[in-house]
Formats: structure tokens, C-alpha cells, sequence
RNA sequence: GGGCCUGUAGCUUAGUCAGGUAGAGCACCGGGCUUUUAACCCGGUGGCCGGGGGUUCGAAUCCCCCCGGGCCCGCCA
């Protein structure tokens, strides 16, 4: 079974509306990681509907969380708006000063990712959690929260093990700035919290406004209550002994809540590859992944993994692999014995399929291209047109009539991806300007003649595919070479590896008098 | 110091919750395709399941210990 089937097997156990959430505060950049904790939670909710259940699926965008600090895309200006919620701070320009604009920085970075979140086939509700703050909704649980603050107290220092002031307090007033940072709590009465600043100004903040907010462990409880929330799989940092789920989960309970049962993701690392590596700190944001993978290929990364695995994401060679193995999960048809685990398997197969599908419930059997990423790779690197591609496709059996849509995407993406710098070298055709050493080490002196022959007789002839093809398989046969090994020599000579794509289709795109001057180095 | 995840063929891994002779894919090797040598089809090699102990008729799976790898643990998310 997959692990979202049996998560929503055990929400069902649970006779209520489900209610499945993620959330992610918009401090900066998204990226790929992020992913991760919406997909998990969406298809989590997906498979409840698909089990029949009565199920949302809620983005809390945690908008009224504060900037921390002036991060290195800021300019030094931002320096003003520490402590102050993103919601409320102005988003930066492309050199790192505020805009004067009236996007938040939080909409400023959360847009762009709900935009990459629909081609994925991610349609959440969205909720602004400063929205929430706002409108009062929270001004029960903070009453509740400052009435209860002592065990709330307790609760954080026996479980995280933390120490806290006598004073803390659950609730963080904004200043007369705006920014939560330096104020400190002096009295409350019920709806306002009254503060003083480290300038000795004082005020007092309503709760049943965004005059100021809970602190994040105690937040997180009280919108687990507020938005009915059956199930929010957090990443494995809330899942630490003593972490913000540990906490949660009685700090819920004080408030009169049901808590969510703890899921923990673990994090989507990078694979580094060429330019582009973790130690380099270049990470690969939604979007830019997206133009190279298509989006069933990048959920079915999410999907194929189990919820505490690692995953690699990896835009180099690994990722041929991923989509090869999409494509023949779709194809593949057990036949023989199937034992229990066997049947384990091919059962947590389908649903990952299934749930890796952009459009729920449509057969995944359309998204399938029918031709393999690394072969598609090869012809997109020696057609220029992709009419030409779906020429080559026809003539090798893979494509019967006009490409499909999933087929047209997947060469665009394709040619994104070569264009790049994630694409993997050895999956490069390069053309050699000069015969290297490595011919020399690979190859007889009878393929040499082949090759010099060869070079001969190309001179005169038509420069197409199946005229250069019939070339090569005349002088193979003068010389007496298993066609093999004359290929062989052919790929040593042009590539500088000892096999390679179409011989005549990959000499038909080249220049004639270019290759002529390579093979007379022979 | 506390905790989480992880260790299965050269590589990526399934199977671990509910114990019953270890399944894949990639790579590799061999064969076929007499116009597709990175296409396609068929076959094959390859695992004392990290190590040790225990429970059991039987352990990759349950329990204990050890070793290796990844990660989290002020505030804040």
C-alpha cells in the first residue's frame, strides 16, 4: 500500500471532515524542498478522496511570521523590518531594496510558487495565516492560551527542555514600529495586552487584531484547532525529541483540541552536478526544475519516495533513470507467481503512479511518451527541428502518427534541460574537432582503411541519412568488417566513444567538408 | 549531551509495521534484430540483507549491543 493510502486509511478511522494542511513561511526563495512538504500533504489528501472520505486540502501561508534577519538578497534597509510579519513588509526589488510597491514580500515570494504548485496539479486552498490574526480568529486561542500560559510554560520546558523566563508570555505585541522584536508583555485584560518597548513607549495590541501574534509552538497548536486540521505532516525538524510537534500535541490538547497524529518528512537534498552543486550553494528553485522535468516526472519523484527517506533530487543522469522508470512502471505487466511481498510492491507502484498524476484521476497511461528520456535526449541533440524528431520516432517504431501532448512537452523540456547546466556530460554528444588518442588506443588498422575509405567515398554522396547509410554499409562490406566493429571506429573517430547514436542520422546533421577533415586525421 | 532517519547486488532501491527459502531497475556480459551499434527483443552473471548476540521450528523483518552514513535540537520556522 502506499503510504499516503495508509495514511488516509488511518485519518479515516477518525469520523471527521479531514482537513490536511501544509505550511510554509515566504521568508525567501521557494525551492524544490518545498515540494516535498506540499506534495506530501497533498497527496495525502488525495488519496482520502480517492478513499472516499470528505477531504480539503488548506496552504497556511505563514505570513505572519516576522523577517528574522536582513538576509544576503536584502539590502541593508530591510534592517528596519526585523521582527515586523512578512505580510506587512514591503517586497524587495531585484537589487535587495524595498519595493515601493503594494505586493507584500510575502505574496512577493508565495506567488511564483503557487504558480509552479498549478502545473503540478496542486490546487490548495489558500489561507494567509495573517489573514486569520486579523480577522480575531485567533482571539479565543490566545485568551485561552495567555489564561493557560503557566502549563503552556510547563509544557515547553518538560518537553523541549528548554528553559523559560517566569514572565514568558504566549503572545508577542508589535510595537509602535510594527516589529515584534523588544516588546515586552505587562499586562493583559482581555482583548488588549498591554507592552512596553526597550524605549519605554508603551501601548497596548488587541488580540482580536494583528497587533501581534503567538510565538510559533504555541501558533502551531492553536491553528491545528481553528481550521479543524486532521493532518499536517511536518519536516524532520518539528519532528525532533523535544520539537514543535512534541509540543504541540499537549499545547493543543490545553486548548481544547484534537491534535493531528505526528507525520515527519524527511528533507529532499541536492545532487550536485557540474556547476550547479550544494557545496556552490546554488539550489534549484519549482520552476526551474519545472522546465526541465515534466510535472507528473517531478511529482512521481515526491511519490516514489517513503515519507522518511532521504531523496536525492538529482537533474543529471539520475533523472533519465526516474523517467525511464516512470515510463515502465506503466508498461510493465507481472506475469508468473506473485507472492505477497511481490504483490506489496507492484500495489505501492500503482499508487504512486496514480498519485503522480497532474490531472487526479486521469490514466496514466496519457502522460506516458512512449519513447525513452535517454533516446529522446540523442535525437533532440542531433535534430534541429523537432519535426525531424518525430520523423526519427516514426522510423524506429516509437511513434505512430502526430506526437502526443505529454511527447511535445516532454522534447521542449528536453531541449531546456541540454541547454542547461544540469545536463548530464555523458549524456553529450560531442563531435570531436580533432581524432584523439582514444581512437588511436581502440581502434585496428582495418578499421583505419575502413574509416579512410569511407572518408572517400562520402566525398561524392548525397548528404542525407539514407544515402550516407548505404555509403557506410558498402565500404564495411569491401573491408570485410563486421558492420560492429566499423561503426565502432566510426563513434572512436567522431564522439571519441566506442558507440553512439545513428551513425548516418548523426553524420547527416553534421557539416560534409567537417567531417571529411576530421576523418582525414585517420 | 538528547533525538530522528538510514545501512539489502558495482549503483539506485523493494520487501521491515502484520517473521516463512531476498525482488526490481540501471550498469555489465551473452544472443537476436541480415537499414537504426545511446533504438528494440531475449537471456545471464552478480546479495553470508553493516557487524555481533538473543527470541523462534524458521529472522533482512522482532529484541539488545556495536559500527558506518545523513540530519535535527537558542531564537525562529
Amino acid at each position: 500500500m502506499h503510504w499516503a493510502d495508509f495514511r488516509a486509511q488511518r485519518l479515516s478511522e477518525r469520523d471527521v471532515p479531514q482537513v490536511i494542511v501544509s505550511g510554509i513561511t515566504p521568508s525567501g526563495e521557494f525551492h524544490i524542498g518545498h515540494l516535498r512538504e506540499i506534495l506530501t500533504a497533498e497527496m495525502i489528501h488525495r488519496a482520502c478522496l480517492d478513499a472516499g472520505l470528505d477531504s480539503r486540502y488548506v496552504f497556511i501561508v505563514d505570513s505572519m511570521d516576522p523577517l528574522r534577519r536582513v538576509y544576503d538578497f536584502l539590502s541593508p534597509e530591510y534592517e528596519k523590518y526585523i521582527g515586523v510579519p512578512l505580510a506587512y513588509i514591503p517586497s524587495p526589488n531585484p537589487d535587495g531594496t524595498p519595493s515601493t510597491g503594494s505586493v507584500s514580500y510575502a505574496e512577493y515570494f508565495l506567488n511564483p510558487f503557487l504558480e509552479s504548485l498549478r502545473e503540478i496539479g496542486v490546487f490548495p486552498e489558500i489561507e494567509m495565516n495573517h489573514e486569520a490574526y486579523e480577522d480575531g480568529r485567533f482571539s479565543e486561542k490566545i485568551d485561552q492560551a495567555i489564561c493557560n500560559r503557566k502549563e503552556i510554560r510547563e509544557i515547553i520546558m518538560t518537553v523541549s527542555g528548554r528553559e523559560l523566563p517566569e514572565d514568558w508570555f504566549p503572545y508577542s505585541p508589535r510595537g509602535p514600529n510594527g516589529s515584534m522584536d523588544g516588546v515586552k508583555v505587562t499586562d493583559y485584560e482581555y482583548p488588549f495586552v498591554s507592552w512596553v518597548n526597550e524605549d519605554g513607549v508603551t501601548g497596548t495590541a488587541d488580540i482580536r487584531k494583528a497587533d501581534g501574534k503567538m510565538p510559533w509552538r504555541i501558533d502551531w497548536a492553536a491553528r491545528w484547532i481553528i481550521h479543524q486540521v486532521t493532518c499536517e505532516p511536518a519536516g524532520k525538524d518539528h519532528g525532533a525529541a523535544g520539537g514543535s510537534f512534541d509540543t504541540g500535541i499537549p499545547i493543543c490538547e490545553v486548548l481544547g483540541g484534537i491534535p493531528p497524529e505526528k507525520i515527519v518528512y524527511e528533507w529532499i537534498q541536492l545532487k550536485g552536478m557540474g556547476p550547479m552543486s550544494s557545496s556552490s550553494g546554488v539550489t534549484i528553485g519549482p520552476m526551474e526544475a519545472l522546465s526541465l522535468v515534466p510535472p507528473e516526472i517531478l511529482r512521481y519523484v515526491i511519490a516514489r519516495s517513503k515519507i522518511g527517506r532521504h531523496i536525492e533530487f538529482d537533474t543529471g543522469s539520475a533523472l533519465f533513470e526516474m523517467a525511464d522508470e516512470y515510463e515502465r512502471l506503466l508498461s510493465r505487466v507481472e506475469t508468473g507467481e506473485i507472492s505477497k511481498r511481490m504483490q506489496t510492491r507492484i500495489d505501492t507502484r500503482k499508487g504512486a503512479l496514480r498519485l503522480s498524476q497532474v490531472v487526479r484521476n486521469s490514466d496514466p497511461s496519457d502522460s506516458i511518451a512512449g519513447v525513452s528520456f535517454r533516446h529522446l535526449s540523442m535525437l533532440a541533440q542531433i535534430k534541429s527541428s523537432d519535426e525531424e524528431v518525430w520523423e526519427s520516432l516514426r522510423n524506429s517504431g516509437h511513434l505512430s502518427g502526430n506526437p502526443s501532448d505529454s511527447l511535445v512537452v516532454r522534447l521542449t523540456k528536453m531541449r531546456n534541460w541540454i541547454g542547461g547546466s544540469h545536463f548530464p556530460e555523458d549524456a553529450r554528444i560531442i563531435i570531436q574537432s580533432v581524432i584523439g588518442d582514444d581512437f588511436r588506443e581502440n581502434t585496428s588498422e582495418e578499421q583505419k582503411i575502413f574509416l579512410r575509405r569511407l572518408s572517400k567515398s562520402l566525398e561524392d554522396c548525397e548528404w542525407n541519412q539514407d544515402s550516407i547509410r548505404e555509403v557506410i554499409r558498402e565500404c564495411t562490406s569491401i573491408c570485410e568488417l563486421v558492420p560492429r566493429d566499423g561503426f565502432s571506429s566510426l563513434y572512436w573517430a567522431l564522439l571519441g566513444r566506442g558507440h553512439g547514436p545513428r551513425a548516418s542520422a548523426l553524420i547527416s546533421e553534421m557539416d560534409k567538408r567537417v567531417l571529411i577533415d576530421l576523418l582525414s586525421g585517420v
